[in-house]
RNA sequence: GGGCCGGUAGCUCAGCUGGCAGAGCAGCGGACUUUUAAUCCGAAGCGCGUGGGUUCGAGCCCCACCCGGCCCA
């Protein structure tokens, strides 16, 4: 489904690594050999037949030549090593890769010959026996083998080679350019086992959430993603337009109000994990795509819901970390066995900013805000102040677990008064390495309250505030019907998977980042 | 949005105060039936991100723009 006449100018623009290969192709038809296969049965991955291989010997099963089993393995080459009449290479799948050795006098000439038609970077499907070699490596005497896919722009493998002094593993050439690796996911997870790795783990993570949450009677559901009003955050959206119905849409910021509606609606325990659109900068924590994980249990408040996140992370952690309670991110260890220190928002800003803001006048946050030099400190609003000033005085200093709780109520207008404390909001972010994880409240339901926070969000946007929520009249209305007590938590799932696999920038663990088109 | 850094062969990168554009790997031809960054011999391959400008001469200097990274907002 390219362009028209991108393919002419294409060609023009081939390299002769390319122009050999498409020269390939052809000589491979004229032989009769289809580049391109339909099916291999498969009977082993690469380190399943290794792991064959080591069980025989151990158990003294090899063939008096020292032979082991047969299989039949299929992956990419990475690396073809021809001696003539005999040519050694290496076949990666998903599992690892193994070496494979192709033998004149056992494939026959005319075989032997086709693997001057290859190249690394073909997927071919080899049949043969394991055996060991002189140097010890476990291989598979091909006996057969079948192209499955000729590769016409070959993959920039890097060259791999341990020090046998110091045990380093140093790593020639490769696929480094950051930009083409975002660009070609393909190639780069191709070529980069360890990228290949995060976004396992990555996998491993949401199944290790799902499971956790399901365990507990939770309802895995699907809310609208193109929403006629978006709310449940404070953030400009990306608008759409359905034309049969000549209206716009908005791509949801937040799936918080509908999950909510499903609770007024009885189900008592839901999650959903999707992405969110935030029309918003990108940067090393931010994608304008990202994935988000809300769950709401009903009679539940903020300190029930804590619990419930310490147990999740613990469980995710251990998951992903095959049974530890702790990571290293970016140098810094991480402990996630509960209980996590609890710090409430204003303590935290006397703690770490050395400020009372509460006793603070307007001009005195501008000024404190304004001495780390944020634009428009002119325009923001107190309690928008005091956030800049929380995020900047106090966030960086969090680098274990901490929930940071009641926060002022003005910048939460979906969560419950604090009990003894109106001017506060039964919230809680949980920071770890300096960044929001997860952000919860024991959720408003008195509709008459809701109202008025709405209609304070709705004077915000009057005075140009371009992230104040929106005013949702048929939220309101469910509302009304009745929601029961609820305590509901969003958490980022980008950012905790950074955060558990060691990655600097949330690009490393999205597979397909936006980016500016070439 | 601002500052800094980067974009040179398929990949990873050199390229001095402006003077014929390079290396390693990959690829191509040849030798080689236990190699593993295979080795050996040989021959190729670069519109230097784009567009202007300065200059006898620009990969290098100047201007604008495109794409990316990091830092700041």
């Amino acid at each position: 489904m390219g362009g028209e006449g991108a393919g002419e100018s294409v060609r023009e623009r081939r390299s002769h690594v390319v122009e050999s290969r498409y020269e390939k192709l052809e000589a491979l038809r004229r032989r009769g050999v289809e580049p391109f296969a339909y099916s291999y049965d498969v009977t082993h991955s690469t380190s399943a037949a290794r792991e064959a291989f080591e069980v025989a010997e151990q158990a003294g099963t090899l063939s008096d030549g020292g032979d082991g089993p047969d299989v039949r393995i299929a992956g990419r080459l990475t690396s073809l090593r021809g001696h003539g009449k005999s040519t050694f290479a290496d076949l990666a799948d998903r599992s690892g890769k193994i070496q494979i050795y192709f033998r004149q006098n056992e494939l026959g000439e005319d075989a032997y010959g086709l693997l001057d038609l290859l190249d690394p970077s073909d997927w071919i499907g080899v049949e043969g026996t394991l055996f060991r070699t002189r140097m010890g490596e476990v291989t598979v005497r091909v006996r057969s083998f079948q192209l499955l896919a000729k590769s016409l722009r070959p993959l920039p493998f890097g060259k791999e080679e341990v020090d046998p002094e110091t045990g380093e593993r140093r790593v020639y050439s490769g696929f480094a350019d950051v930009e083409q690796r975002y660009r070609q996911r393909y190639a780069d997870l191709a070529v980069n086992p360890d990228v290949r790795e995060v976004f396992f783990t990555r996998t491993k993570l949401v199944r290790a959430i799902r499971r956790f949450l399901d365990d507990l009677g939770y309802v895995e559901v699907e809310t609208p993603i193109l929403q006629p009003l978006y709310g449940g955050a404070s953030a400009r959206p990306f608008i759409t337009h359905h034309n049969a119905l000549d209206m716009p849409l908005y791509l949801r910021i937040a799936d918080e109000l509908y999950l909510k509606r499903l609770i007024v609606g009885g189900l008592e325990r839901v999650y959903e994990i999707g992405k969110d659109f935030r029309n918003e900068g990108i940067d090393r924590t931010h994608n304008p795509e990202f994935t988000m994980l809300e769950f709401y249990e009903a009679y539940a408040d903020y300190e029930n819901m804590m619990e419930r996140v310490e147990a999740l992370l613990l469980a995710v952690v251990r998951e992903v970390t095959g049974g530890s309670t702790s990571v290293t991110y970016q140098g810094v260890p991480i402990e996630f066995a509960p209980p996590y220190r609890r710090m409430a928002y204003f303590d935290a800003l006397r703690e770490y900013g050395n400020l009372d803001v509460r006793r603070m006048d307007d001009a005195a946050l501008r000024d404190a805000v304004r001495s780390f030099a944020v634009e428009d400190v002119d325009t923001m609003s107190r309690p928008k102040l005091i956030d800049e000033l929380f995020s900047e005085l106090v966030e960086p200093h969090l680098q274990q677990p901490v929930f940071i709780t009641d926060f002022p109520r003005e910048i939460s207008p979906l969560a419950k008064p604090k009990r003894g404390d109106p001017e506060l909001v039964e919230r809680f972010e949980l920071i770890v390495a300096g960044r929001e994880i997860a952000n919860a409240f024991s959720e408003l339901n008195d509709p008459i309250d809701q109202k008025e926070r709405f209609l304070a969000q709705v004077r915000l946007r009057e005075q140009g505030d371009e992230e104040a929520q929106t005013y949702d009249e048929d939220y309101i209305r469910a509302l009304e019907y009745g929601m029961p007590p609820t305590g509901g938590v969003g958490i980022g799932i980008d950012r905790l998977v950074m955060l558990l696999t060691d990655q600097p920038s949330i690009r490393d663990v999205i597979l397909f980042p936006t980016m500016r088109p070439e």
